[in-house]
DNA sequence: ATTGGTGCAAAGGATTTGCAGTCTA
DNA sequence: TAGACTGCAAATCCTTTGCACCAAT
């Protein structure tokens, strides 16, 4: 990778090598998606990807893409789908073990900082199953006058 | 409310008082719905609603309605929303703070049984908000070959 | 040439909304 | 009766899919 891999610009080249990495053949619209993807830890939905994407004009991107390309990142473990907004997917670029912070009133994602919060407990599985992951999603409210 | 109000069924003047209290107007659609939601504790979709309203016959019930109502027992706290599920929500008929288990291979939602997971620590919360609830989802493969 | 990838538009599925008719208080 | 509620269908919004075209081996 290059001599300035750290958060706020990744070089072409290192996008290839991560996506190569993973197994995904890196096509010019999957490294300008990644290229800012994983330029820093963010949380995205598939619609402002498409926005930063096309703006950056690097290569034009279709919505199709833009979602078939998320969903290959997600399978091949680059990103992390967090679930907590009934209308939207959120793609992580920050792929550690963190938990997050949900803004119910303006629909705002967070992280909670590393060791702020722990889970305690190994709970009973049901039969024929095994962990894929444990999301805490602290829900908050914008305070105001409120009902 | 009536001799029997366990978990079994719940009659009609239970659910009415039940509305009443959390001050809804009990229609025959509402206490309807509020009857099988309220038998015990479950999760299910607006989906699945309409399909056992409809079932049972006591009134008919239609799909804008039940979104309605789901919506209304949510916001007046009788149910909660459970936000694990990209393409739909539930609603689980269970208000104790208690976790969830997804899997994600057949979408079934079940159970942590209180006391097995703990959350501890108390994040900075971002200027302005005020905890809303926690959620913990623990994520499940079904146990098989795969990837 | 073959295989995989992309774009476009249409399809799909969950949820919301507008409005006229109906019920509750 | 007045206001709230319901039903139906149309409208939305996010996401997926089908298919023709383009790219890389």
């Amino acid at each position: 990778m290059s001599l300035h891999s750290g958060q706020e610009n990744l070089s072409k080249q290192d996008v290839i090598a991560k996506l190569q990495t993973a197994g995904i053949t890196p096509t010019q619209q999957r490294v300008t998606i990644g290229r800012l993807l994983f330029a820093r830890p963010q949380h995205l939905s598939a619609e402002q990807v498409l926005g930063m994407v096309n703006q950056v004009g690097e290569a034009r991107v279709s919505k199709a893409t833009v979602y078939n390309t998320l969903n290959l990142f997600a399978r091949r473990g680059l990103v992390r789908e967090v679930i907590v907004d009934p209308t939207k997917v959120f793609y992580d670029s920050n792929t550690t073990v963190h938990h997050h912070l949900f803004n119910i009133d303006d629909g705002t994602l967070s992280d909670i900082k590393p060791g702020e919060v722990t889970v305690v407990g190994s709970p009973t599985l049901p039969e024929g199953t095994v962990v894929a992951g444990i999301d805490v999603v602290l829900r908050v409210h914008s305070k105001q006058a409120s009902a």
